[in-house]
DNA sequence: GATAATCCCGACTGAAACAATCAGGTATAA
DNA sequence: TTATACCTGATTGTTTCAGTCGGGATTATC
C-alpha cells in the first residue's frame, strides 16, 4: 500500500464528518473551512469515497455527506484504500510466477506479508476509535487541523476555504 | 512515513546484499544485474544507505558493499528511513500547538500514533529474517525480482543491467 | 418555477518526487 | 598503469500530488 498525505487528508475529512453527522448531512464546504482543505480537492476525494461506498451523498440545499456505515465499521485502511493509488507490493500481480520466469519472485512473499501487516494494523483502527479519542480528554471541541500545505496558490471560488489571515 | 517503490528497491537490494556478502564485498553491478535495478539508481540509493551507516563501501577492484552491521541489527524500517523522504505525519513538527493556534492539532495524536505503529512493525522485521525466509523452504536460490518498472528508457552504460530479452 | 445550495464531473496546472541517465571524478588492487 | 569499482552532481522524462477551473445535475425552499 502506498502512504501519502492524500490518505491523511481523506482520513482527517472523514473524522470531521463522523464527528458532526449526527446533525444531518455534512457539507464539503464546512469540512473545507474547518480542516483547511480546498473544496475542489475534497470533491475529488469524496468522489472516490462515495464510489467506494464509504459515504452517501444528499444533493440539494441541506444536503451533504454522511457515513454509509456506522463509524465503527469504517477503518482507516478503508479510507486510505479508497483514495490512495494502490501500490501492489508484489509486482507479480498475485500470481506466483513473475514475468514469465519459473520461480515465484522473492518480493512476492516479502511484500505481500508486509502489505498485509500494514493493512491489518490500519484495519484495526476505526473512525469510531478516532472520534472517541477526539471527544474525550480534551477541551478542543473545535477541531483544527493543519495539513502541510504547498505554497498556497489559493484563489477563492464558490465559498472556497479562504486562508484566514 | 512515506511508502513508495523507492523503499522497496532499497530493501530488495539490501536483501540481495545480505544474501551474498559472506563471499566478500558485493558490487552494485551484480545487484543491478540480478535485481534488474539500474546501476546509477543503485548508486544513488547506496549513497544514502552509506550516509545512514547501514552499509560500508570498499573501493577498487574486488570492492563493493557490505552491511555495516550484522543483518539482524538492520530493520526494514532502517532501510526505508534511509532512502525515502520522511513525511511527518503530525504536520506540527512535534510541538504541541500547530501554526500559532491554541489547541494541539487533532492530527498530532492521530498520525503520530499511526506513524509509530508502522515503524514498530517495520522495525520488527530485520534483513536477517528475510534472508532466512529466502534460504529456507524454497528451491529458488537464484533470487529474481521484478520491479514494476517504467517503460524502460534503458541505454547500456558501463555494464548497466541490460534487459535480457 | 426561479433561486440557491449542494453534489458531481472532467480537464487542466504547477510542483514535487520517482526512476533513470549522463558525465565526470577518486581510490585501489593487480 | 590499467581496470575495477565506488562516488558525485547535474539533468531528464514520467507520474503523482494537490489544487484550480468551468461547467452540469439534483433538490429544498420561497
Amino acid at each position: 500500500m502506498r502512504l501519502t498525505t492524500k490518505g491523511r487528508f481523506a482520513v482527517t475529512a472523514m473524522i470531521d464528518l463522523a464527528l458532526r453527522q449526527h446533525e444531518g448531512p455534512v457539507t464539503l464546504a464546512g469540512i473545507s473551512e474547518r480542516q483547511k482543505i480546498s473544496l475542489s480537492y475534497l470533491e475529488q476525494l469524496f468522489g472516490k469515497l462515495r464510489r467506494a461506498k464509504l459515504v452517501s451523498s444528499v444533493r440539494g440545499p441541506g444536503g451533504g455527506y454522511t457515513l454509509a456505515r456506522e463509524m465503527d465499521a469504517i477503518s482507516v485502511a478503508d479510507v486510505i484504500r479508497a483514495v490512495d493509488e494502490i501500490l501492489d507490493a508484489t509486482n507479480c500481480g498475485g500470481h506466483g510466477n513473475c514475468e514469465g520466469e519459473q520461480q515465484p519472485c522473492m518480493t512476492h512473499n516479502l511484500w505481500s506479508a508486509l502489505n498485509q501487516k500494514m493493512y491489518e494494523f490500519l484495519e484495526s483502527v476505526t473512525l469510531g476509535d478516532q472520534v472517541r479519542e477526539q471527544r474525550t480528554g480534551d477541551q478542543h471541541d473545535a477541531i483544527i487541523i493543519f495539513h502541510d500545505q504547498r505554497p498556497a496558490r489559493r484563489a477563492v471560488r464558490r465559498g472556497e476555504a479562504r486562508a484566514v489571515a
